[in-house]
DNA sequence: ATTATCTATAGATCTATAGATAATGC
DNA sequence: ATTATCTATAGATCTATAGATAATGC
């Protein structure tokens, strides 16, 4: 069964992202190499052909699930923006509706419900405070990108009051996330999306009136 | 090997309570039977005359952690409320103390070091997601409560409003707590607890004002 | 107080499964 | 990359027994 050096590469490509799909359903410790390598399409002996350990792959798969759901927000955001300019104008405007475009998605049931295509740090981050360095770094990495996207799209008097904005805006939805895929309770889970979605969108000021 | 039918009690609640630390601190998969009894000071053989299985004893920990956070948090709001009661009178003054204090106290780097002692929800909801039914309502019934206590001293225009508040705070608690534990970076880490708490504490007319 | 029974625990063991390695094949 | 295998560990079961509890007898 030898491979050329390319289907190597793309079996490896295919590893890791079956890998961070699995990795984010199931958790860390809730799927096994064997079971990972045959839902690749290989088996158990060849993986670690590819990678050191379990551990060493989790790693490289947590960075690339952070770093495709970032790429995912950057066409979000495009997508929403060009829409809202064409609309009306003013980057104001513009970045309000790319922000808001942005968290209905994050919120949204769907995302709760497919945690495989989703965010990490609902799926993962409890665990990841408690795996290895590795895994622990592309978190941190991920994360600061995040807080920094959504910053830039956030109002605010100082740079430093945007940021502290973002962090509690990405911290908002990770928790909305986390409890509303842990709690039995189909109105209750939407409700908490629902709110969650409102307070980081709707201006404080506005808030009443809607 | 000595056994009377007290004694026999009182390792039983033993099992629970090292379950419920070490749950919160390794993960439902992160600690197994033997290592839990060894943690409680008896050996292996003697846990299936307890309890059914380690999902069962799963549930029961999970509900005793949930149980145990929400009577400390009356605590809590005790002593505040009874601070603030003798220092300035009014019944809105004395429920914002109260929350001030149970929101620090839950963002505090000490609740985020020492997952163990800590609420269920940042150390093990996302576990919980994928775990059995009984842990799942164990879950579900506190964050219910925990939803309920929160508003009961939060201030709104009608009841559903200051649920939806209530749900935004917990949420955003849990999730700078899962967020802080994650992130390999203090300064970062310490920065998310700040911003939750100064966005749940202070009021937004007052925000700028600090 | 003595005897019989019950039962919580220790210690050994079983079975399944996990991560990892080695041998094999193309 | 497959297949077979190794080693460690997990949850769970089984057996023996110390010591508690209950029944019996004086």
């Amino acid at each position: 069964m030898k491979v050329s050096r390319e289907q190597a590469a793309a079996n490896r490509e295919r590893i890791v992202e079956t890998a961070a799909r699995l990795f984010r359903e199931k958790g860390f410790d809730g799927i096994g190499v064997a079971d990972l390598m045959k839902s690749a399409g290989m088996t158990h002996g060849g993986f670690y052909g590819h990678f050191a350990s379990k551990d060493s792959l989790a790693a490289e798969a947590c960075a690339r699930a952070m770093e495709t759901s970032l790429l995912e927000w950057e066409k979000r955001v495009a997508a929403a923006s060009e829409k809202a300019a064409s609309e009306k104008p003013g980057a104001e405007k513009t970045a309000a509706a790319a922000l808001e475009a942005l968290v209905m998605s994050y919120l949204s049931t769907a995302h709760r419900d497919n945690p495989g295509k989703g965010c990490v740090l609902p799926a993962l981050a409890s665990e990841a405070g408690r795996q290895g360095g590795a895994v622990r770094r592309a978190v941190t990495i991920g994360t600061k990108s995040m807080i920094d996207r959504l910053a830039s799209l956030l109002p605010g008097r100082s740079a430093a009051a945007t940021r502290g904005k973002a962090m509690v805006a990405i911290a908002g939805m990770v928790g909305a996330i986390v409890l509303a895929r842990a709690v039995e309770d189909e109105e209750l889970s939407a409700d908490i999306l629902r709110s969650m979605a409102r307070s980081i969108t709707v201006p404080h000021n506005k808030r009443e009136a809607r």
